[in-house]
DNA sequence: TGCCAGGCCCTCTTTAGGGCCTT
């Protein structure tokens, strides 16, 4: 289990970057303590932005159900205020972090916690798997089904498990004794050339 | 109403190309 506490995110959007004007739609939050999920948040938002017809067939999210929702703003202020300073964590990180800064911006506050990535992290402890796609990586670590894939809470709910599936084989199989955020921002940059010393290194250092 | 990013990582590499991953 993580030795701290986590916040685990999952933005449904418009599209890949907010660069090109895509806008988030949905928003799920999971906060993992002691390897369980302890909290859940989850969020359609309304940016007024236009939801293509290829990322409502994916999502099942409609411009019909997104005209209902809370104003983005909104939803941003109390989304941030449910995750506090608590590090957090997404699948593809690079993707949900572009997006919480930017929904972020637009409400004028700014993000004071590092991202770790369960998509790097997979990539280097789990490389053996087919795909690392984040529904692919679930089904293929036999981990629980946790809802509708490509809806925020759920896929939310998949990157915690995997994470605390990571962190119980950092745990078990490198003897890792204290498995923390930090030391999975440490171990997602290194060149995977050289993660065998990596995880003796880090293991010297918990024991 | 609609075009299409960017970082990571491998290899047939490093003055590059292409697949993977996120919506």
């Amino acid at each position: 289990m993580l030795a701290d506490s986590i916040a685990v995110l999952d933005f449904e959007t418009t599209g890949l970057s907010p660069t090109q004007q895509a806008r988030a739609t949905e928003i799920g939050v999971v906060i993992v303590e002691g390897g369980q999920i302890v909290a859940r948040y989850q969020s359609l938002m309304n940016s007024g932005a236009w939801v293509p017809p290829f990322i409502e067939q994916l999502t099942g999210i409609s411009n019909a159900m997104l005209r209902t929702a809370p104003p983005a703003a909104q939803v941003m202020a109390e989304v941030a205020d449910f995750v506090g300073e608590r590090p957090l964590l997404a699948h593809n990180a690079s993707f949900d972090q572009k997006f919480w800064d930017a929904e972020l911006a637009l409400i004028r506050r700014k993000r004071v916690q590092p991202f770790a990535c369960s998509l790097l992290l997979a990539r280097r402890l789990l490389p053996m798997a087919p795909s690392h796609k984040l529904g692919n990586l679930n089904r293929w670590a036999g981990l629980p089904d946790t809802g509708k894939a490509h809806r925020a809470l759920a896929d939310a709910e998949m990157a915690a498990n995997l994470v605390s599936f990571m962190a119980a084989l950092l745990r078990e199989r490198h003897g890792i004794a204290e498995v923390s955020h930090q030391l999975l921002c440490t171990l997602q940059r290194v060149p995977t050339a050289k993660l065998s010393q990596a995880l003796h290194k880090l293991r010297e250092q918990s024991c």
